[in-house]
DNA sequence: TTGTACGCGTTATCAT
DNA sequence: ATGATAACGCGTACAA
């Protein structure tokens, strides 16, 4: 049989209640019985039941995240961004492929209600839950709700910089990185020779490269496809986790946040 | 408030447990019966409660991945794998990263058990837990566990074949897929001319390749870094996470699985 | 075939 | 500061 409260309270010899109280850190209960309990704990190897306590709490600290597809490269370092932080407020995450199917989507949703989790993270571009419960959507803004974003307009402004004037070419495969850039991106006819070529989720072919072409590739940190003397555009995947993840505990704990729209910085680094 | 099966049973007018049987699909239960049930289902829009469901029948249909580093290219996809077969199997996953220190680790571990998950995937390199809790470990055979590996023997008696009498040279970065490979690829004096060159974890460096030269590149589904011209030895992180999932669901289920090792064949393939 | 009643391990509300 | 006890929502042996 398992260890439950009660075992402890009867060793302890208090009431379960208190048990209780002391390992939800009550501050009104004298150091005596704090010991006396915890001494009781250790010596009864007692571990709190999580779902016990979330039938009786109706919280489950537990958040679902819907992706498009998990097996995007840069979908584990979001997910390491989430669960760094989380993980830290002893939340957990579970991760769920949406694979832009509607039916599918709206399995994985019922099912994670159903699970009662505490919050969502929006990752797909679908559509918020009907259901009142925070969710922080990933992604352009929508009305009315918290949402995350990369800074595109960033991206695209310090392409243009490094362009100064000469032609800024957009190069993507099937999974781009930057979505959506290349409305931002200067096409005024060139003034200066050579072009900026932005390889965004493809590597380059190889290709006579005059002296006057840059190229740039979009980046993660962990998916260094990088080939030496290109320019690396990072796509910030670990922070816009860890910004999603401390924006959404914020709303769980119901810190008066109002929707708000925050964006993470991409940023463009220089061949070694 | 919450819709309840009480709630069902009322409007059904039929017993909780009658509620409960028909949405277990148990069989003796008139049709009649069945169908006033779930029109009332609909009507009210019922959920069950899996954490209610967790208490009474102390399962929580989730499973707890370690990963030492979740940021890393190829953990997306086999937790996309993962995730594939489990969720068709209404068990979720929660990944936590272990980072390679104990006491973190020890810390998600109790943290899991407090959830009652139903199993674990250990891909961590870290010991089992001493709770007799179904698990299955990714990478080397440990004693009596099951276990799931990459094949390195195939890989590298493929790379042997393709070298056809070259030597092989091994250029493995930080983050290898192929850790341990070394061992296993020929050494003996090239009787050749040119070079097979793996690169694992790597991009390979821009250099003058002879014509007698061969590239290689360790590569997974959706990290698609290889150089035209390179060949690519495929890393199944994807297929790993499926048979990771059936093996753990048939240990959960008390399929009488013995204990055993399983393997998955990483694939060799020409440039395009 | 269906109903009754108890147990699952906690938290929360009253009391004291 | 602590004890008693009622929820929480569901599964299930047992009874009918």
């Amino acid at each position: 049989m398992r260890v439950t409260m009660s075992d402890v309270a009867r060793a302890a010899q208090v009431n379960k209640a208190t048990v209780s109280r002391v390992l939800r850190g009550d501050a009104r209960i004298s150091p005596a019985t704090v010991e006396k309990v915890w001494a009781a704990i250790k010596e009864l190897g007692y571990r709190p039941d999580a779902i016990a306590r979330g039938l009786s709490s109706s919280r489950s600290d537990t958040v679902g995240v819907f992706l498009e597809d998990i097996s995007l490269p840069w979908a584990a370092e979001y997910l390491a961004g989430l669960e760094r932080v989380l993980s830290r407020h002893g939340v957990d995450i579970i991760p769920r492929a949406t694979g832009g199917d509607p039916q599918q989507r709206y399995n994985a949703l019922s099912g994670l209600l159903s699970r009662r989790v505490d919050g969502f993270i929006l990752f797909d571009n679908g559509p918020a839950p009907e259901a009142d419960i925070p969710s922080v959507i990933v992604g352009p803004k929508r009305e009315g709700g918290h949402t995350v974003s990369v800074d595109l307009g960033s991206a695209a402004s310090q392409l243009a910089r490094l362009a100064d004037g000469r032609a800024v070419e957009l190069h993507q495969g099937e999974n781009p990185f930057f979505p959506g850039i290349g409305a931002l991106l200067p096409d005024d006819a060139p003034k200066k020779k050579g072009t900026v070529r932005l390889f965004d989720g493809l590597l380059p072919q190889e290709e006579g490269t005059s002296p006057d072409d840059t190229v740039v590739i979009s980046a993660t940190r962990r998916c260094p496809a990088v080939p030496p003397g290109a320019w690396k555009l990072y796509w910030p995947a670990f922070e816009l986790g860890t910004l999603s993840a401390r924006l959404l505990l914020n709303i769980i704990q119901g810190k008066g946040v109002r929707p708000q729209v925050v964006s993470v910085l991409p940023a463009l680094t220089g061949p070694l």
